[in-house]
RNA sequence: GUCCCCAUCGUCUAGUGGCCUAGGACGGCGGCCUCUCACGCCGCUAACAGGGGUUCAAACCCCCUUGGGGACGCCA
């Protein structure tokens, strides 16, 4: 059996975005699982609008997410040499030809195509003129006039069209430059490639593609073609969606691995299975699982998807994410080691690293920055609360041990001696400690707190 | 306009002729738990686009309609 060989070739004219990276994901997990090749190639033929900033940020978001490729990259900007030799062999075979036709006279004919109710088309004017290079030539591909074009889709099944609905295209520019459909078929056939899963919005290529394929007398690969993402508008995906481009989940505080879970999952299932590891998926990727129909962008079952991943994610890990996160947005500097405390008290309450960076800022001030509201000050704080407060931060400074059994203890007897109830403290202790009125279990929050931390918010909140 | 593709709860989907009075998940709603907020747990809500066939039997097969998406470049 031939090995599998599968590839990505974004062009570098814009960041990584969500469908992008699912079909690369789709790629990269059906070769790595048949230990095949994943290649990844920057279809950059397009000078004027590609550069290499995008690049650059295509290849660290492959990388966050995990998709590391075997080869590559390659750049289709260096090699116009390569389709330029196949463009000529397939003018020397007949197989395509020079066209003396401008530009202006090709939208007169797509015109009256049009006109007649017929795709625009090429009329194929200079087909038979056996016209050789020359300044303003370009190089059209002679397609054939009867038959049919048949592929089986991996995932959409046998799928079959008309020549007629083609017209003798451009594969060779007047300024000498290959067009896509000629690099694509040159680069995957050099390269190896045996499966060629792309999006939904390439299918219309593809019979053209295999007109070159077999003009040039390379083996076809299998082709499958994804369904396209869509907003919650069910309209393409773009930038008024909101975020589009996978490095802007990461900095709204998504995990690679919530993303690579979600991503999957759209337009991809394996039975009732709803969260995957790129272990698992590894192991049970399929493309017979993909759907064929579009599906939409779910932010809510992305925040699901992360907020689990938040909950079984490993402490040290996740308190350096944090710590990247909140040094971006505050003035901050804390210690890993109380970034490792906090962490887990808001693993089971945050959806994304942004929000646990927000919920955890209480811990970070000191107890002379530390903003309390006003609203809860004045409902928790009243005179008489706050005389329990007074007598409580007295015994705890007194408490041999500062953890959340030796707290939980010495409130429990201080509620024994006065007859009151948990609830009539707990909120004014939650103001006096976090400034707020929601927060992770008191006795957790003071023992991360510790004991100076704790005793100066008692003192400040007993001013205000 | 022409061609191609698609069509199950609001969303992601299971379902490949009988197991379907259609299952799971997210969301929503209600409840339990509870020191707040979450988590967790329990329950409820909600779909086979429409119409024709084929068959003893259709969400599953065929046709039409409708709807959606995509493509028709000297962009990729």
């Amino acid at each position: 059996m031939t090995p599998i060989v599968t590839r990505f070739p974004p062009s570098p004219t814009g960041y990584l975005h969500i469908g992008g990276a699912r079909t690369a994901l789709f790629n990269y997990l059906y070769a790595r699982q048949n230990g095949g090749k994943f290649i990844l190639r920057i279809e950059d033929t397009d000078q004027a609008r590609s550069t290499q900033e995008m690049t650059d940020a295509i290849i660290d978001a492959m990388h966050w997410l995990g998709l590391d490729f075997d080869e590559g990259p390659y750049f289709q900007s260096e090699r116009g040499d390569l389709y330029n030799s196949h463009v000529d062999k397939l003018v020397e075979t007949g197989k395509a030809y020079y066209c003396s036709c401008t530009p202006e006279e090709v939208d007169e004919m797509r015109e009256t195509a049009r006109a007649a109710g017929l795709k625009p088309k090429y009329n194929g004017k200079c087909r038979e003129l056996g016209l050789g290079p020359g300044p303003g030539r370009v190089v059209r591909f002679k397609t054939p006039l009867t038959g049919k074009v048949v592929f089986d889709d991996t995932i959409k099944g046998p799928i079959a069209w008309d020549v007629q609905e083609m017209d003798d295209f451009v594969i060779r520019r007047a300024d000498g430059s290959s067009i896509y459909q000629m690099a694509v078929v040159v680069d995957d056939a050099l390269m190896g490639v045996t499966h060629v899963l792309r999006g939904d919005d390439h299918q219309n290529n593809t019979p053209k593609q295999i007109l070159i394929y077999e003009a040039l007398g390379f083996p076809l690969p299998k082709f499958g073609h994804v369904p396209m993402i869509l907003g919650p508008d069910k309209k393409k995906m773009s930038k008024r969606h909101g975020a589009t481009s996978v490095m802007m989940y990461k900095d709204l505080g998504y995990l690679p691995e919530a993303m690579l879970s979600y991503l999957v999952r759209l337009g991809w299932s394996h039975g009732d299975d709803e969260l995957f590891t790129m272990a698992e998926l590894l192991e049970k990727f399929s493309i017979e699982g993909l759907g064929k129909s579009a599906s939409v962008f779910d932010m809510d079952k992305l925040n699901w998807t992360n907020s689990h991943f938040i909950k079984i994610g490993d402490v040290p890990r996740l308190a350096n994410l944090l710590d990247e996160m909140i040094r971006q947005n505050t003035d901050f500097e804390p210690a890993q080691e109380y970034l490792q405390a906090i962490v887990p008290l808001f693993q089971p309450r945050a959806k994304t690293l942004k929000e646990m960076a927000e919920q955890a800022t209480f811990f970070l001030h000191d107890a002379q920055s530390l903003p309390y509201a006003e609203a809860a000050v004045t409902k928790f704080l009243t005179p008489e609360t706050r005389e329990h407060l007074a007598i409580l931060a007295e015994r705890m400074e007194a408490l041999s041990a500062f953890d959340h059994s030796s707290l939980e203890a010495m409130v429990n007897a201080y509620l024994e001696e006065t007859g009151l109830k948990f609830k009539a403290l707990a909120q004014p202790i939650r103001v006096a400690i976090t400034g707020t009125t929601m927060s992770p279990g008191l006795f957790e929050t003071m023992e991360v707190l510790g004991r100076e931390r704790t005793l100066e918010r008692f003192r400040k909140a007993l001013t205000l």
